[in-house]
Parts: structure tokens; sequence; C-alpha cells
DNA sequence: AGCCAGGACAAGT
DNA sequence: ACTTGTCATGGC
């Protein structure tokens, strides 16, 4: 089956102004996503999977001094903008009114002043299944890789790209559960998973049957759709949460990993304040990037 | 060199 | 119902 390079004739730019509360050098770079990466231009890019299949996006952007940002998307025309990144990038939902609801607690007043523009992306949802499998008891950095050999394995070439070191690379789409389906863990040894691999496989044949329906899991009950979540191998609490949050629109779901135990244990022993209630995994995002960059900041002082 | 990582599972109390 | 050892791999 012949690829076809050749793309499109409009080359359009779109730039969007004044969008509130959103710095994809915090929200593309802060453990929720793990495609993101920056070209030789310092542009951010990635292949996304989309509603309309796998879709590559390419955007820079500048700070105002109110504080919104101005984004250009490369090669993107408006209906893409609204039907696409709008929901990907959470637009419609009112993050300063959010915010200004946590400004009472110490802590995560701290941590919206400090990381201001953090935004929880609406991801596909079989994506974010494979890639927190993949996360489990994993560096973010190995993670990524593990992904991006995923994909360069098992998924089509979308897009060449100029990388940030200056040489040129493919970025390929992920995998599809029903061409996953069909492998054996054995199969995805070059990807270096691991004792993931038989998750990941479980994830796919669960997904690609119908057995689990994960676009069903935006409709239901946070406790329903985590018990569905449950039924795959190597799916436990952390991970099924962040499924639920950043690929099933649940922004009240409340991934638990090793960071924000030590922040609940630190600073919350009676769990997250009330002002948090309905968004708790949007306050988790903002405390999960803070702690973690606290113990760089220690090094980095200790010199 | 050795500890740890956006955990889950199985076996043992 | 809680605790502990194990699981592959490699980043730092």
């Amino acid at each position: 089956m012949g690829r076809n390079f050749t793309s499109k004739t409009c080359n359009c730019n779109l730039t969007v102004k004044n969008i509130h509360c959103l710095n994809p050098d915090y929200t593309l770079d802060c453990g929720q996503s793990f495609r993101w990466e920056k070209t030789s231009e310092g542009h951010w890019c990635a292949v996304v999977s989309t509603k309309d299949g796998p879709k590559y996006c390419e955007l820079s952007f500048s700070q105002n001094k109110d504080g919104t940002s101005d984004i250009t998307f490369y090669d993107c025309d408006e209906k893409t903008f609204r039907e696409i990144w709008v929901p990907y990038f959470d637009l419609d939902r009112d993050y300063d009114a959010i915010l200004r609801s946590y400004q009472k607690d110490k802590y995560l007043k701290a941590a919206t002043k400090e990381y201001y523009g953090i935004r929880v992306t609406n991801q596909d949802p079989w994506e974010t299944l494979c890639s927190f499998i993949i996360s489990q008891n994993n560096n973010i950095p190995r993670i990524k890789g593990i992904i991006e050999r995923l994909c360069e394995n098992f998924g089509e070439p979308v897009k060449t790209i100029t990388t940030k070191e200056g040489t040129k690379k493919t970025l390929c789409s992920f995998p599809s559960a029903e061409k996953l389906a069909k492998l054996e863990p054995e199969d995805l040894a070059p990807i270096r998973a691991g004792f993931r691999n038989k998750y990941i496989i479980d994830a796919a044949r669960k997904t690609a049957s119908g057995e689990i329906d994960l676009e069903r899991l935006k409709e239901l009950p946070l406790e329903e759709a985590e018990a569905e979540l449950l039924k795959i191998k190597g799916v436990g609490p952390k991970v099924a949460q962040c499924v639920l949050l950043y690929g099933c629109r649940q922004a009240d779901a409340f991934p638990q990993d090793i960071w924000v135990k030590r922040i609940l244990s630190e600073l919350y022993p009676q769990g997250l304040p009330p002002c948090t209630a309905g968004t708790r995994g949007i306050a988790q995002q903002y405390l999960f990037h803070w702690r973690r960059h606290l113990d760089d900041t220690e090094k980095g002082s200790k010199k």
C-alpha cells in the first residue's frame, strides 16, 4: 500500500490570541503526555491520535503581559482548531475560575502561581491507556523511549521533522489496539518494555474485542469506570485514574503516584482540600509538577 | 555502582 | 484487609 508523503496545497497557519491559562512548555512536559518534543526551530510538535486519525501538530507561542498566550498552529485551519485542538487543550473550560478557587489553599496557591498555564489535556483513550500501562514503575525519559519505539515499530510514518539536536526523524502514529491485539507479548521485544509487554497485549485485546469500551468510560461515574479498567491485567488504581483523567475527560479522577503520595503525607494528611472538589485531577497536575521540581531546585542550590 | 522510577500482582501474614 | 518480594529495563 502506497503512502502519500506529498502533502496538501494549503499551508496556512492559524494564530489564536489571548488564550487563558495555557503554557505549552508546562502543559506538554508535565508527565501527562509523552510524545511532544521540540523541533530545531523551538516549536512543539507531535503526532496526536484524534477522532480523525493521527494528526501532526506543530505550534509555537508567546506570552502576553496579562498572562494570556498567543498560540500559532502551523498548517492548521479554523475547523481543525475548533474540532480537534480546543477539546485537546480543554480550551472551553474556565481555568482561571478553577485556579481562583484554589487560592484559599496555600500550597495550591504556590503551585498555581509558579506553574500557571498547565492544562490537563484530553487525549485519545487507547493511547492514554497504553501509555500509562507503560509508565508503571518507570521513569519519564524511559517511558518516552518505549512509546517512541512502539510507534516506530508498529505505527505508520506520518511526518519527518528536524529535531532539536538537528537530526531528521520520522514521527509515527500510535498503533491501534486492533493491530497490537494480533501480536504476542514476545513480538513487543523491540520496544524493551520488559514485564509490561503482556499487559499491553491484554489491554489491546480487551479493547479491540469490545470487552472494554473506552468511549463509554467518559459517561460512567468514576468508580464504575475504574472498575472496567481494572479488568485489564497490569491496570491498577493509579493507571486507571490516569486513563480517566487524561483520556476520558474525567477532571475529578485523582491518580496517586509516588509523588502525589508524598504530597498527601507531607502536606495533606487529611486529603485534598474541599476547593478541589470536582477538579481534583487538575489540582493533582499542578501539585505533581510542583513537587517533582522541588527536588530539582534543592539539588541545584546545593551545588 | 547502586538506587529508583507517574505500579501491579501474587503470595504471605 | 494489610505487608512484602518480584517483576525488566535503564536514567541518573
